[in-house]
RNA sequence: GGUGAGGUAGCUCAGACGGUUAGAGCGAGGGAUUCAUAACCCCUAGGUCGGGAGUUCGAUUCUCCCCCUCACCA
């Protein structure tokens, strides 16, 4: 095998925003950044992890404002908790900084002075949301108001969530800025703005080929053909960040000094340890620098970004990896549904090595979510690491403790199949670097596999019954051992603590990726102690416990799904307040729902509803907006799919049965607040429910 | 709406530059074993590889259309 040339590499995972503690859909990211510079590092290369908190910005200057503290303290307490998780993940960075340093406001004076000597920065004025009575510009998420196309309430200044509508805050009707709770008046200021443009043939260049994930480069397609609009990089005092030289009132945008964070957090780790910065950034740079992003951010890490370095004289990243969102059972991580785990919550009950290997093992090269799913997680867990890896070490550790003195065998007893392993080294070296991280676990999985079938097919426990076999008893063990030596090898980066466990056990320093290849042989082990223990289920439950009242379902896939078996069906698949067990649960098939308990059906709110209005929805040829009246309840808005069945005057002033209890789901062109029943397989032939002669809006059917 | 990624065994996913019986892990069922943390080993999946059409001697793998899911849209 021929060692690979030392490479230098410079990594970096996105800075998190220094406005809450870490969750789990952080810790994906950082979880997979290390994996990577794990195994760059056992591989021998030079690899430098940096990153830094994002601190400056408008929502950092509010919370802090809201907390009665400075931005300075707020940013500081955060960044203490941000480390603090971060290391109890085992996320082992060279250097974690801030972009409120004086590092990174050197250098982003040093790349804004270049950039205006290229002549990359232009003026121009622009009218912004004006809060009068807080005396500030308003960020478009900032103003809130009623959707000027659908109706909807309450929707943030540059888009609706429910009809996806894009607008500017002036649109917004009945606007409120979320700072004062005033309307908002519309105001004029001159801006600066970084001109993207000039740097596209670079970037079509840089952009081209296949440096980037084809998923990326299929979305940059998208934008340039769109046109590469000009960045406005300067906000208007009060506001968190540096101020712009040469300015009066005039900041840096944060997402301006945040990637600066890069360079800067580097900057401060060269000075600390005497390396050498340029190094990294100069133009003819022979490292590699490799951001980790999620896929939300793409833009400004493969356009932005790449064009501030070339504008500065700087060199653009080897390469930028972007990654999907982590969702939890299924349902996306959020706060105010209660779907949010942290990552202090997650340390509070289960191991972090296991989540790391869970990650692993559905980490690919592409942008899609991955779902972490808790039951499959346990499992997994479970089966791979407790019942399958370790246990290899676990089912021969006795034999040479009790019949060998603790010492291993000079010999292996099948050097072919430890040829076999070592082998494998390079094929799941391979996996790793491409980032397929579900790929080589897979590998390591099978080859772990195989050893337990080596040791279940020699069957030293028989032969430790006749003590003249003893020589091979120990031959057999050594052989197992040596064998989960190198699983334990090739699974280092993802579960440094198990390696480090197994370093101790067989007596060995920190084992490096070429390690695996030479056996052990002669030595004495230590006493083997569990390397892992199995999780309980009991842990998972109370995490989520934990994590919030609740893990609420969200809402129904399809409001316009309106037959009768279905609508059983999601009745009993979805059990409010037991999303978790739902969640994992098979679908029952809608011909025999599962039965369930009268709670159950309780547990859903049928109301007969009087249909007040009925129309079409523009664009959509299945569905009708419907009014309804549910008295007690008040009047709500459903959309049912019902149109190729019912013309919409048919409808109004008739009595239906409604789900009223059902999570609103947001469809494209509204909010549907509930679900009409009807029978029948769809098309024409759907018959909507109704009530005989006496009931009235309200009632409650059971 | 635009764009992208997908729809393969109960679940999570591999795979096929088109070609004899479509795979793995988990789960489930059966068996074996007892060294090991009820672990490990063996056997069992009869799935129209989303639907339809086309190209072809032959398609799940190519082309087109449709349906559905998910994501992104500075």
């Amino acid at each position: 095998m021929t060692a690979p040339a030392k490479r230098s590499l410079l990594v970096t995972s996105a800075l998190p925003y220094a406005n809450g503690a870490p969750h789990l859909g952080h810790m994906l990211e950082y979880v997979l950044t290390d994996i990577w510079v794990r195994f760059q590092r056992m591989r021998g290369h030079d690899c430098l992890f940096i990153w830094a908190s994002d601190a400056h910005g408008t929502p950092i200057m509010l919370k802090a404002r809201q907390e009665g503290i400075t931005p300075e303290q707020l940013i500081e307490r955060v960044g203490a908790e941000q480390r603090r998780d971060f290391g109890e993940f085992d996320i082992s960075y060279d250097n974690f900084h801030t972009t409120h340093s004086d590092e990174n406001r050197e250098v982003t004076y040093e790349i804004y002075r270049r950039l205006v000597a290229g002549g990359h920065i232009r003026r121009e004025t622009i009218v912004q949301a004006y809060d009068q009575q807080a005396r500030m510009f308003l960020p478009d998420r900032y103003v809130r108001g009623t959707c000027p196309r659908c109706g909807a309430i309450d929707q943030y200044g540059d888009s609706c969530e429910v009809c996806g509508a894009t607008y500017t805050p002036a649109d917004l009707l009945n606007a409120v800025s979320v700072v004062s709770g005033t309307a908002p008046v519309q105001k004029e200021s001159e801006h600066l703005f970084f001109k993207l443009g000039d740097f596209e043939p670079m970037l079509r260049a840089w952009t081209g080929g296949d440096r980037l994930q084809s998923a990326v480069t299929a979305k940059l397609g998208e934008w340039f053909g769109a046109g590469l609009r000009d960045w406005d990089i300067s906000r208007d005092e009060p506001y968190f960040g540096f101020e712009i030289p040469g300015e009066t009132g005039k900041f840096f945008y944060v997402w301006l000094d945040a990637p600066i964070g890069y360079l800067s957090s580097l900057l401060q780790y060269c000075r600390r340890t005497g390396r050498d910065f340029e190094q990294y950034w100069k133009p003819d740079s022979d490292a590699e620098v490799y951001h980790f992003i999620g896929k939300d951010i793409v833009y400004f890490h493969t356009l932005f970004w790449p064009a501030v370095l070339a504008g500065a004289g700087y060199r653009p990243p080897t390469s930028v990896f972007a990654h999907g969102f982590l969702t939890v059972n299924g349902l996306k991580m959020s706060k105010s549904r209660g779907t949010l785990i942290s990552a202090r919550n997650w340390l509070d009950h289960l191991p972090a090595e296991y989540l790391r290997y869970y990650f692993a093992s559905r980490l690919g090269d592409g942008v899609d979510d991955l779902d972490l799913n808790l039951d499959e997680f346990v499992a997994k867990v479970n089966s791979d690491i407790v019942g399958k890896l370790v246990n290899i070490a676990s089912r021969c550790a006795g034999f040479i403790a009790r019949g060998a003195a603790g010492k291993l065998a000079s010999t292996l007893a099948d050097a072919s199949l430890q040829q076999e392993f070592a082998a494998a080294g390079e094929r799941v070296a391979a996996l790793y670097e491409g980032r397929d991280l579900a790929g080589a676990m897979r590998e390591i999985m099978a080859l772990t596999d195989r050893a337990n079938l080596y040791i279940d097919q020699q069957k030293p426990w028989l032969m430790a019954k006749d003590p003249a076999r003893a020589a091979e008893v120990q031959a057999v063990c050594t052989q197992g051992i040596n064998l989960f030596r190198v699983l334990a090898v090739y699974l280092k980066p993802v579960m440094p603590k198990l390696a480090a466990g197994a370093e101790k056990f067989l007596g060995l320093p920190p084992q490096a990726w070429a390690d695996a290849a030479m056996p052990l042989l002669g030595t004495a082990i230590n006493a083997y102690e569990p390397l892992a223990t199995r999780v309980d289920p009991a842990a998972v439950k109370a995490l989520l416990a934990a994590s919030s009242e609740s893990l609420k379902p969200s809402g129904v896939p399809q409001a316009a799904a309106t037959t009768g078996a279905a609508v059983a069906a999601k009745a009993a698949a979805k059990p409010a307040q037991d999303a978790v067990k739902a969640a994992a649960k098979p679908a029952e098939p809608a011909a025999a729902p599962a039965q369930l308990s009268i709670d159950d059906f309780m547990k859903v709110d049928l109301r007969v509803a009087r249909i007040d209005s009925a129309e079409r929805v523009e664009g959509a040829d299945k569905l009708l907006r419907l009014g309804v009246d549910l008295g007690e309840l008040g009047k709500r808005q459903i959309f049912a799919g019902i149109r190729e069945a019912y013309e919409p005057a048919q409808l109004v002033g008739r009595l239906t049965v409604v789900v009223a209890n059902l999570a609103p789901r947001k469809m494209r062109f509204g909010l549907s607040e509930g679900m009409v029943l009807a029978a029948g397989p769809g098309g024409q032939e759907i018959f909507v429910l109704a009530p005989d002669a006496g009931a009235t809006p309200g009632m409650k059917v059971k």
